[in-house]
DNA sequence: ACCCAAGCGGACGGGGGCGTCCGTTAACGT
DNA sequence: ACGTTAACGGACGCCCCCGTCCGCTTGGGT
């Protein structure tokens, strides 16, 4: 009479479980997060209700599938604030977030939309900090102009998901290339125009870098 | 014994087909151009049936219902390109159009969607032409990079088109700002480094500027 | 005042996505 | 080997959108 907890799954429980996510990472990054959850589960090989009972909402399903991109965003966040220079570390992260981006349509969207201030901030508060002291060291050392606010790299990381191409290895490129004129118009330069003000785009930031 | 052929629309008719245009520009502007059909038909307070009858299509409604956007894009253009100074030219074409696109969601959505090389391109054509002009004589003045290429506005397009706020308001401001720095990524300057190559976002353009 | 066709819009059938129920299958512990 | 129950998935009802048909209204010419 087995009465223990069900706190481990059934070995197929667990395998569609995996196959699952699979099917939503393939779909999502190709697709974007407007797929029918359906064709997820047709994908998976299994029925929707059995998508269901693991994943009772597509946020759900989202948050678990992204966990490992979620991992490397923080971990290209990291590597940036490590480099000795902060200008460097600066750019490194800009390129590799808009790749990253750029690879990843699903991600991109689920990324962005969860920005409004969802109570999944776990640690983004934290990585917006290091961020944001990244920042203020490339300014101090001169290289990143001073009118710079953080609201701006999110601007140019919603600018991002805008491009939108057929082929991802034309998108990564473009991609690649934006992220480029916007590493540009970040540096600091003797001969540069003020800018127009700022858009208040992340509401949780008492001081900006 | 009424026998002329019905060029001219019946008084009602005519009506219907100013509130549809109107209710379709409001909407377009507002939630861009995935709002159902019905919605705008009966924001216009018309039948479905009527809506139909006047606009085939959503493509068809679109393309009349942004009519005048266009036309004042082809003015930004062209205002752009007769300013004496083409640097100050191809920075006002930029902003405007920007803003314009800023302004109005659908109209985003239609202009960047028809891209791909739909048979609209009446004087498309054309008006590449003479941004590109613009854009060389701008290299000639020595304030263009001289690496820029015409598919990088269109990449700053298609980025423009990311950036989504709740208000109008921020929104522009945003976009804005964005221009800004694409502006500020577009200048000459000494010191700037070699961009990533650009990716072919245009298929239609033999020789780039 | 009358007529008639241009124009109208309610209503319909089709299709697709959603989330859930319930009868069936098969994993796992004994 | 067997019984229990976790897990499965086909099928259902719901809602929304689409595009069209057809009986009714009304503009406008005589």
């Amino acid at each position: 009479m087995p009465d223990r907890l069900p706190h481990t799954l059934r070995s197929d429980a667990l395998d569609n479980r995996e196959r699952i996510l699979d099917a939503a990472r393939a779909l999502f990054s190709a697709d974007g997060l407007d797929v029918p959850m359906r064709e997820i589960a047709r994908r998976a090989g299994v029925g929707p209700a059995t998508l269901y009972r693991h994943f009772p909402t597509k946020q759900v399903l989202a948050t678990e599938a992204f966990a490992d991109q979620l991992r490397a965003c923080r971990a290209i966040v990291d590597d940036g604030c490590t480099d000795p220079d902060p200008w460097r570390g600066l750019c490194l992260v800009i390129e590799k977030i808009c790749e990253l981006h750029a690879r990843d349509r699903g991600f991109s969207e689920a990324f962005m939309s969860t920005f409004p201030g969802a109570p999944d901030v776990a640690g983004r508060e934290y990585t917006m900090k290091a961020v944001a002291g990244l920042a203020q060291r490339a300014k101090d050392a001169g290289c990143l102009r001073s009118d710079f606010v953080l609201d701006d790299l999110i601007l140019i990381l919603m600018a991002n998901k805008g491009i939108h191409t057929r082929s991802t290895d034309t998108q990564v490129m473009a991609s690649r290339r934006f992220a480029g004129l916007a590493i540009q118009a970040f540096q600091a330069c003797p001969q540069h125009a003020p800018l127009p003000p700022a858009a208040r785009l992340v509401s949780a930031a008492p001081d900006s870098a």
